[in-house]
Parts: structure tokens; sequence; C-alpha cells
DNA sequence: AAGGGGTACAACCGCCATCTA
DNA sequence: CTAGATGGCGGTTGTACCCCT
């Protein structure tokens, strides 16, 4: 197993490719093919290692490369792969026609990772991060020793900042909670988790804009157990006024991990094509549920009305997502499962 | 207008797997 | 079987460009 020799053989040229230096490459694998990538520089009249000229061809001068910016379809795919098998990039770009693997790294790097974690997903795991819930009370108890100390007391506008983020990281941690009480294959029960339905609801109803905001009855909930809970939930995690913190209204598209338990994988990550505008103020505007608790599949709410495909049967007893037929009949989701 | 910071993306680096003599 | 050659891959870097102050 030999180490392949580097390209800083003297002489060699680096950095950026003049159009000249493309031309050349082109020229010569049109008329030849590349054959051996080392014996090509020589034979094509470049000063470049034959690894450069592969990276400059397989990347950028290929006739078969798609450039531009990414499909919402696209990107849905690249959040799904990732999803699932990671920083795959040549194995994801095997599933995006004429996007390379460098292409799907850079827009992961520059893109979709930034999005994902303005939303508050680890982008590594596709969970919600709690790192900022767990640090949260010390945090606020640091400011409000500061201002103690200060004898400052809080302001209007930081005490109402501070509220907001307090808010904010209750629902982070509530979808964190019900993620993990989905987590457990055939059962709804919370208590399994050590997590029960009391807590959840406290959690819930100490968020002022279910209170103002949604129509949620706690004492009906209370009666009518997990899966009603779940059900406000959903409404609460659909309403526009949460949709506004939790996701970027920029991004055109929601998101949320899903779990897929029957296929024993890691949580399915994917977008949501929403529906017409994207408009995150219309109250049409949803977040799918991140979990089968959340809400049904079935729901309409949740599927793209254009796309029925979009959505499989319940989760409960046959498959186990809303995602289009064709990603099962990929082989490689078959070979990944 | 200038410059400083941020962003996007092409290109490089180093490691690994496979091929081949 | 072994070691060198080669191609592929993922991580990282360099730099051009853009935007804001």
């Amino acid at each position: 197993m030999g180490r392949s020799p580097c390209c800083d053989e003297n002489g060699l040229k680096k950095g950026p490719w003049t159009p000249e230096e493309d031309q050349k490459l082109v020229d010569y694998i049109q008329k030849h093919g590349h054959g051996s990538w080392r014996a090509l520089p020589k034979l094509a009249d470049l000063n470049r290692c034959g690894k450069s000229c592969r990276l400059r061809w397989t990347n950028y001068l290929r006739p078969d490369i798609k450039r531009g910016k990414f499909s919402q379809d696209e990107e849905q795919t690249i959040l799904h792969l990732h999803s699932i098998i990671g920083n795959k990039w040549s194995t994801i770009a095997t599933h995006l026609p004429g996007r390379t693997d460098n292409e799907i790294k850079n827009f992961w790097n520059t893109h979709l990772k930034k999005k994902l974690i303005q939303m508050g997903f680890d982008p590594m795991t596709h969970q919600p991060r709690t790192d900022f819930f767990d640090s949260l009370p010390q945090l606020i108890a640091l400011a409000n020793l500061r201002d103690l100390m200060e004898h400052r007391p809080l302001d209007e506008h930081a005490m109402r900042l501070q509220e907001e983020a307090v808010q904010l990281a209750k629902l982070q941690y509530l979808q964190y909670l019900l993620q993990s009480a989905a987590s457990i294959p055939s059962t709804n029960s919370y208590g399994q988790n050590g997590i029960t339905d009391m807590e959840v609801l406290n959690l819930l109803s100490s968020i002022p804009l279910i209170e103002e905001n949604l129509v949620l009855n706690s004492s009906e909930l209370e009666n009518q157990g997990s899966n009603h809970f779940a059900n406000a939930n959903s409404q609460l995690l659909h309403h526009p006024s949460v949709l506004s913190q939790l996701s970027d209204p920029q991004v055109p598209f929601s998101y949320q991990p899903s779990l897929n338990t029957e296929m024993g994988q890691a949580p399915f990550l994917t977008t949501m094509p929403s529906q017409e505008g994207n408009n995150p103020s219309d109250s049409s505007w949803v977040l799918p549920s991140p979990t089968p608790v959340l809400a049904t599949v079935t729901d309409t709410s949740i599927s793209n009305p254009g796309d029925a495909s979009s959505t499989t049967s319940s989760y409960g007893g046959g498959t186990s997502s809303y995602w289009p037929e064709h990603f099962f009949e990929d082989p490689i989701m078959h070979e990944i499962s």
C-alpha cells in the first residue's frame, strides 16, 4: 500500500486553473479519454500533476456537470441522505445527477449546516440541540447576578428577550422530549422513557404563547391522554408564531428530524415541501411533526399537497414514515436499511 | 471610497482501498 | 504475498467576491 506521490513535485503548477489550461485538458480528454491520470499532464502538455487534472475534470470541466443553485428537491435529498449516511459525499452525489461530491460538500458546509444550527439542530446528529437549554439556567443566573451586583434592574427589553429565550428553550426541549418518547417502539408511554405526561403538560402550560395564541385546553388534554396531548402539541408546532422561532423565515422549507423506528436507524431528517407561498406568517404554513406522536402521517396538513407520494400510510402499522416511495425503492436505501 | 469581515467555492492535502506487477 | 502505483474520498485551506460600516 504505497503512499501516493504528492503533487508538490518540482515545477508543477498549483492554484487556480487558467482558461488555457482548462481548454488543453478538455481537448485532450475529448480526443483520447483521460486514461492514466498520471500520464495525462505530459501528454496534454499541462504543467500540473495528474491528481490536479483529475480533480479539475471531475469537479469542474466534465460536460455533464449541472451548475447553479441547488433546487429544493436536491436540498431535501441531501438532508435526507446525510441524516442516514453522514458525510458520504460521493454516495450522496450518486443520487444527484450532475452534482459533484465536492459541490455537495461545499453546499452542506456553507448553507445547510448553518441553517440547521440556526434552527437549533445539531447538524451531525440531526437532533435538536439541548446544550443551549442545559446551560440556560446558569446563563440566566449569571446575568441576574451581574445585574444584582451592579444594582441595575433589568430593563424591559432585556427582560423580554430573556423571557423569549426561556420560552424558546422550553419549546426546543419539549420537542426533544417528545422525540425521545417516540423513539420507544410500539408504545406512546412517555413514562417508559422517564418522561411523564404531566411533565410535558407542565412544560407546555408554562409557555405563554400557548395560552395566548392557541386553542389548547389543558384539562381536556389530561382527560384525553397522550395522543390528544400530542395532537395539541402538533398544533403548537404548526403555529406560525412557533415557526417563526423554530425556523428561519428565510428558509423556503421547514425542517424536522424524524425517527424511523422500523429501520432501526439514526433519525431521519428531511425538509418538507411547504405549501403555497412559503409564508411562515400564513396559517397554512406548517412544521411537520418530528415524531409519529406529534401528528398522524395521514394528516394532509403535513404532506405536500402537490405530491401525494410524499406520504405513506400510518406510522403505527405498516410503513414507517412519510417518505416518498422511491426512497425505499432506491438501492442505496435498501443497502442502508 | 476604503477596508474589514463574512461567505462561497475551487483547489489542495493526506489518508485509504484497490489494482497490478 | 508484497510493495508500489493509482484513483477516490473527506477534510481543510486559500482566495475572490460581496456587503456593511
